[in-house]
DNA sequence: CTGTTAGCGCGTTCAT
DNA sequence: ATGAACGCGCTAACAG
């Protein structure tokens, strides 16, 4: 490879010269950077960028830290990520945890040995904030995206509770007295707002709560279809359920199919997340439906600030997701429900 | 930040000492080892990675510029990636290119310029030869994955033709003649193949092929939602379609839906690429399969072995796709095509 | 405006 | 078995 030295030698002219035309940090005589930069062009001479993040001691470029690369969810918000990190030239490292906690950890300590700038984190369901704060001690810029855990640290997701609490009202105005709530992992602090939004609206309605209509566990496809299945083969069965996310919704569709009930005339079906094309589903499902993408793009910017301002106020974003009523909800597709209504 | 030096003067040693027991490079005397490791252990030292890199010339770190990170196939792809090169110990520098050519060049320099050890690329439509021939010429380790161009350089994708042609002949079996192919862009290599599958299914079946049924062009959702319609709307419309990826399937599901046509009695379909979930769409799509997380991982590698053996031999894989055949053909879901019968 | 030079933090001969 | 010293390629501070 050519270094910054066979530049200098070839146009006749000093290394601290050549590296002043390529960075533009003094100004340099028009024959003099002419020379230069016709020497650059001979030999295809490229800065390298180890050699110089070192002596800058900052790579521009950042960490990110996903749960599971393979969620729609998160594919989007990594797009989000790495266009607004291009746009900024910074380069993308991008790891997933696999929800695996030793994983995350491991991840990011590989990230940091590459020195990133900054780090953006999704963490995994149980992973400790003593892992954050150690990170922002250490004084590297870090900001969580999707999954919020202490305030003391930047932070953007969605609101939670107030949609679902939409979901579920709306449900209730329709008539339905048994709503079943899919909820998945409550260890998961964004489950677990979106189960309060279901408690929130029962209470608002003064209606009794069922704690056997509540399922709490493992949120995977699998499980997810179990408690969909039992819910429905159930003696006094749900009228309408309710899932908390994506992996949820499909399983409860699915599970209701099978069992050769149609939706919505036997069982009403709303959910937080459906996949893309969901559209194409038979009906079409009633579902928040979250800015990912946006979540990602916000989370970057939120990482850039406090690179280039340590010491700005720590802020915590939330995103309102939009709601997109459809038909699995058991009513005409024309009528609407906007979370702004819930305000 | 603590420096190999810090933890050098801690354990009253020599720098080198505490290079050699980090990296096991010499023997070094127990009761030394003893007194670094403490020392690293005290300090929470953590080795320079741009300084080692500089040092060794090795980043332990590869690019990945993908075209379309927005697509499904290629989110899984890059899972494929991510846990194969995790598993080696490689860091993983995503870029997208977006289907441009000049922010793949771009994305391409800044990866170069990073020094990684090499380069997985899934490049753009009309992508020149003589960039990844540069490349290679450099001797960056370089994989092509999913689009294939130059035999001169390590790639792996799918079988197109066969699969396609499998499918077609499979709606000639069930009486079909007058089967439209929505191709989308021929210039991008995947699909070009998938045409001639197409065409060869006709010419093995002794059918004439009537050009007016082709239709290329871009591939995107509203160009193919446009072809499937001004398709189904002709005086004399196709008995069947077949779209060559997940954007055009869909699109044309939603084409004929719109158009109040029920699938697979009005208008059959079949497609090369289906999103996740289509189990849940009505029909179900009989549709080709490709294994993209698998196309990542061997992708990586390939890529791991050229970058230890930089004279191992050139190696094209493709890989085999599976067919999953429900409804939208028109024939019960238990009759079973494979790839295999075909070849 | 241009050149000289000292590190950035590490791995690695070469002595001892 | 351990240590001293050099240099990977670059930027920046200083000198001229």
């Amino acid at each position: 490879m050519t270094t910054i030295v066979d530049v200098a030698r070839l146009a006749g002219v000093s290394v601290s010269t050549v590296s002043h035309v390529v960075n533009g940090t003094k100004p340099v005589g028009a024959e003099t950077r002419r020379r230069v930069v016709h020497a650059i062009e001979a030999t295809g001479y490229q800065a390298h960028g180890l050699a110089r993040a070192l002596r800058r001691s900052r790579t521009e470029s950042i960490g990110l830290v996903v749960s599971d690369t393979g969620q729609e969810v998160f594919a989007d918000m990594i797009r989000g990520v790495e266009q607004e990190a291009r746009a900024a030239g910074f380069t993308l490292l991008l790891a997933n945890s696999a929800e695996d906690r030793d994983l995350e950890v491991a991840s990011i300590r590989a990230l940091r040995e590459r020195r990133v700038d900054g780090l953006l984190l999704a963490h995994v369901a149980r992973s400790s904030p003593d892992l954050v704060r150690s990170i922002q001690q250490d004084g590297l810029p870090i900001v969580l995206i999707d999954r919020l855990s202490i305030p003391e640290v930047d932070q953007v997701g969605v609101e939670n509770s107030g949609p679902m609490k939409v979901l579920v009202r709306h449900l209730i105005d329709l008539g339905h007295r048994r709503i079943a709530l899919i909820a998945g992992d409550v260890d998961v602090p964004t489950l677990a707002e979106r189960m309060v939004g279901y408690v929130d609206a029962f209470q608002e309605a003064q209606l009794p709560l069922d704690l056997g209509l509540m399922v709490t566990g493992r949120g995977l496809a699998p499980d997810s279809y179990a408690a969909a299945t039992a819910l429905l083969s159930a003696a006094h069965p749900p009228t309408a359920i309710v899932s908390a996310s994506m992996l949820m919704s499909v399983a409860t569709l699915q599970a209701a199919r099978d069992r050769g009930l149609t939706v919505p005339a036997d069982i009403a079906i709303a959910t937080f997340d459906a996949p893309a094309y969901a559209d194409l589903f038979t009906p079409r499902l009633t579902s928040v439906v979250q800015p990912a993408f946006q979540i990602g793009r916000e989370g970057m910017r939120l990482l850039l600030r406090r690179i280039r301002q340590p010491d700005a106020p720590v802020r915590t974003v939330r995103l309102r997701p939009r709601i997109v009523h459809r038909e699995s909800c058991g009513c005409p597709p024309d009528s609407t429900i906007t979370l702004e209504e819930a305000a």
